[in-house]
DNA sequence: TAGATACTTGACTATTTTAGTCAGGTTTAT
DNA sequence: ATAAACCTGACTAAAATAGTCAAGTATCTA
């Protein structure tokens, strides 16, 4: 199992913008540069992020983007939702009593995968860009 | 994130192993039957668990596979690392001391997807295969 | 008001990974 | 002998990933 740059661009991306989220926007060019992140593909994950009103653009010269709700409020979960990285441990359909394979039932292993995908994604819930920074920002006193 | 089928089937496979797993060797082609898995797929899995010694195998007619320990011994870390699936959170090097991206240090999130990453290998090194037939029985019950 | 900066959008593509298949073995019980 | 079952390595189609590229639009500042 492994996580995609995508997602986790999308939280470097953030956790830098949490950063410097103070009196001027930062521009995609910037976190690029600190960052080490295609602005091209920033520009794809930041627009989405965008859509989820995780952060708000301001265009022109000196535009940029900023956070759209405090840092206390973004979970990880919401991140992850805005750019589609989603956790998945089964094919079968969760809604359907079919089990993979096309089987009739569920299989032997379907109940722990779930309990994985819960384990998972409870990480993610309780995980906020406020304890990244903060703990970063620990770290360095 | 998401689950691979080799992982997911070589969990499947040694639960239906460990739920015949009386007197006679399980042959994957009963494997495969049951859980729907394609039979040549099985046969690469298997010789990876054999080669880690998970399984043995028993050659010729009336041959199959067994289980090489107690059901209770087979986490599913063990399972996990024969097959090559493995949990992956960044794609910097654990050892060195630069960061993703070619940066001189490790970047602000690099924290966070170590504890990701741990969190996920806890519930694989708790899990085992005993874990997972009695849980199964139990709701047949 | 010209120009630069920065966001916006959508299409396109190379690479890698995944999830197998296929072909040809070898071993052993009956 | 023969059939069942393991064993091995090479091959491949399809999907996913990680971007790139091109052509805009909006807004600030000189
Ligand atoms: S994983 Fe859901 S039925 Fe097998
Ligand atoms: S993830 Fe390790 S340095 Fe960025």
């Amino acid at each position: 199992m492994k996580l995609t740059s995508k997602g986790r661009y999308a939280v470097m991306a953030l956790a830098d913008l949490a950063r410097f989220n103070n009196v001027n926007p930062v521009s995609l060019r910037d976190i690029s540069l600190r960052q080490g992140i295609s602005l091209d593909y920033l520009e794809q994950i930041f627009s989405k992020l965008r859509k989820k009103e995780i952060v708000q653009s301001i265009r022109g010269t000196q535009g940029g983007y900023v956070l759209n709700k405090k840092a206390k409020e973004i979970k990880l979960t919401n991140i992850f939702d805005a750019v589609d990285e989603k956790v998945k441990t089964v094919q079968c359909k969760k809604e359907s009593k079919k089990g993979c394979n096309g089987k009739s039932t569920k299989c032997l292993t379907h109940n722990l995968w779930d309990e994985l995908e819960n384990h998972i994604n409870n990480f993610f819930e309780e995980k906020s860009l406020e304890d990244l920074v903060k703990n970063n920002s620990e770290k360095r006193v």
